[in-house]
DNA sequence: GTCTATAGAAAGATAGAC
DNA sequence: GTCTATCTTTCTATAGAC
């Protein structure tokens, strides 16, 4: 036997690093087979030994995304929530993110073109993002509303950073994500919060 | 002389609206010129006398939709602002928004899809979203951080409306919806925010 | 201005060699 | 498992009739 089961497994990780990468700068319907495996080291035909087709890689690049995130990479237990938490949102919010090629966050890059797929699809990004709620949840243990209050500040991530990558202009792109991370920050310690909502 | 100017006018707007539901729905990339061209009743030569090309159609149906929008419809300027913001939110961040047919938001439903287009694309697109954070800042005229504020809030805005649209399970968007209600209006009407900005 | 017909290019998926 | 070759479909854009 020529191949083995790592060697397999290897390249399909490879695959899945390449499909991430181009689909997340390029949209599902503008990279090609042909281009992503060339982008892995490897040609066209052989893509069909690891996926069905191209919508079954595209569902497993974002699954995928939970384990290389930026999340995942700064999990230390001892950490201090708020440490945490403020270390998310500053590299979240970031022109670096912006323009990463790696630690890329699909839920925001991937958003809209997601909605058109099909339910695998879907469903694979719906786990991403209850993954992204519930830590940020965690981090909150024992305030009032958390799960309500980690929908409010992931949306917001998710949307500055969506919007920030279309806009051209810096500055604006600047005064955005500046806005996010001091109005997340905020949403998330402030217990007054609560007084307020009289509705 | 058969067709007069007002003919070829109706038959361009027919053209854009058709392509605001088509792309909204489907994306740049899954919507063919001759089903546009169908969905507006035509036949597909007919599309290269009011267009350059795809992406022309595509940035102009975008810019279109500042004259059709939620927030133009209800604009009446003697309507209280409070009023006002209010029934925005519930508009907008509503599941009637997510699968209406028109009155759509292209901000949320175009937002990655626009990101991988070129720069007329996006320059139309910022300019529906400048035109957005200004009526929303406007409503806080006096506010302290007024444009400040209005980023965050669009963001939220924006991105809760996207990520709604991608997941399935309708009780998880009823709660991410509502909170990203409750939360961009608390973020609106706090003052004493200001007094926790810290940072 | 709108139609039908078609040229030309691109890409998804399969077949079969090694 | 990976390669090259190819079938087939789809779509943008143009040409030319009315």
């Amino acid at each position: 036997m020529p191949y083995t089961k790592e060697h397999k497994q290897r390249t399909r990780q490879r695959i899945l690093k390449s499909a991430f990468e181009l689909f997340s700068r390029k949209g599902f319907d503008n990279v090609s087979i042909d281009e992503l495996m060339k982008h892995a080291g490897l040609t066209r035909g052989g893509f069909y030994a690891h996926f069905k087709n191209k919508a079954e890689v595209y569902a497993e690049a974002i699954a995928s995304a939970v384990d290389n995130s930026r999340l995942a990479r700064m999990k230390p237990d001892d950490m201090d929530d708020q440490v945490w938490i403020k270390g998310l949102l500053d590299s979240y919010l970031s022109q670096e993110h912006i323009h990463a090629e790696s630690q890329i966050c699909p839920l925001a890059f991937f958003a809209t073109d997601v909605a058109i797929r099909d339910s695998a699809v879907r469903k694979a990004y719906a786990k991403v993002y209850a993954n992204l709620n519930k830590q940020v949840a965690g981090k909150l243990a024992g305030e009032k509303n958390a799960e309500e209050a980690a929908f409010a500040v992931t949306a917001m991530m998710i949307g500055g950073l969506a919007i920030s990558r279309v806009l051209c202009d810096g500055d604006i792109v600047d005064k955005l994500l500046g806005a996010c991370r001091k109005y997340s920050w905020l949403l998330l310690n402030s217990r007054s919060i609560e007084n307020l909502s009289d509705w």
